[in-house]
DNA sequence: ACAACATGTAGTATTTATTCTACACACCAT
DNA sequence: ATGGTGTGTAGAATAAATACTACATGTTGT
């Protein structure tokens, strides 16, 4: 029987993708958590053939969810999830190790498409994500952002969305002096002096919603 | 027959309502549209007990929707949700006519609460915005950033546009403490909690380029 | 294989920002 | 006129953020 795993902090997409699942393979198992946490947990205890995964979630984030199964060898395809339709996204996503990205807004019709392809071993990207992956590939010209490490982005989205130096420090759990070392890296890499550029820079790239 | 329209760009937020609709009232009689327009057409050919529509969509917004029912006194109870969670914009919705404001990631039985409440023509918040829409609702229909002085709408722009504290007092020859005191005011009285806040509303209501 | 560079981390000293309080003045309503 | 409310201002104490430095580990290029 097929079992899928689904992560996300929304009860709506939760059901909601349960539903579009439930239409695609009516006989599947399909349990649903609410947190990274909860989905390593899963993971430990229960076997599953495909996991779909929110990225950005409140504690752990899907990447740390795709990083444990990797560390593990659990070999189990992580479709990420994420409400930014962005490709940048999709390019970090997908180097983390995870099988698949797909915005929640094009999920109905590729979702189908996307298990498929996962559960045959093999990666799922849509289509318009993967020409800017071959562009990108081809010309080099990185957008200010992609120049950042994962820490340094994932801080960056912190603060862009007009979390303290301390909050970050403390969803992180690493201390208000890295943080604001990494801020000072981001700064510099995309050329920016205020924390106001951050957001503004995030919005008009919509990296935050 | 209970007759509910869903409005929402994203068809997985279509389902998931329609599954958490369905289970509360399983006799419902449940459309859906993706867009505003689509929903005002709905309107016009069709009786509806209660709408439950996204905020943020492409094209016309979830305001929208709720303009028309009032000008047009269809008396139709149109909840409205949005992905934020700032009070912010329930008290816009609420002014401009709405029944009732849900963050998406509100529990499954808050919605089925706030669905209930509507039916019998009452309005619904959750419990965390009320208690500062009681303070704000006597405001008239002044956006937040009106309610500012001329002093504190200059401190706000400056801020917004990525001023530090210190330069700010320089540019009007204020100390920061003063600088200080006119950000807590502008933050209390637009019911904003952090810098990137005022420059998210600078940007989106044009304030600053 | 090895050097060079990138990344994640934090301590110390310093600079900046915030909170709380206060007060003078202006405006407005009864 | 007078008492309440809003505004502009800031000091003292406290909290937060930053600059600078440093170091271990990772990664990459040749």
């Amino acid at each position: 029987m097929l079992r899928i795993l689904i992560v996300d902090d929304h009860a709506i997409i939760r059901k909601g993708l349960r539903l579009i699942l439930l239409q695609e393979y009516p006989s599947a198992f399909i349990d649903e958590v609410n947190d990274a946490e909860e989905a390593i947990k899963k993971t430990i205890k229960e076997k599953w053939d495909v996991i779909i995964c929110d990225l950005n979630m409140p504690g752990k984030s899907g990447l740390d969810v795709v990083q444990h199964i990797k560390e593990n060898e659990l070999n189990i395809p992580v479709l990420i999830m994420s409400i930014h339709p962005e490709e940048q996204y999709a390019i970090r996503v997908l180097k983390a190790g995870a099988a698949g990205y797909l915005s929640k807004d094009a999920a109905t019709d590729e979702l189908a498409k996307a298990i498929q392809r996962v559960l045959q071993g093999r990666k799922y990207v849509s289509s318009a994500i993967s020409d800017k992956l071959v562009s990108g590939l081809d010309t080099g010209n990185k957008m200010p952002h992609e120049l950042l490490s994962d820490r340094e982005f994932h801080v960056f989205k912190l603060i862009a969305e007009g979390k303290s130096i301390t909050d970050v420090g403390d969803i992180l759990s690493i201390g208000v002096t890295t943080v604001s070392t990494h801020r000072a890296r981001i700064l510099n890499k995309m050329n920016l002096h205020a924390n106001a550029e951050l957001t503004r820079y995030a919005l008009e790239n919509k990296l935050i919603s």
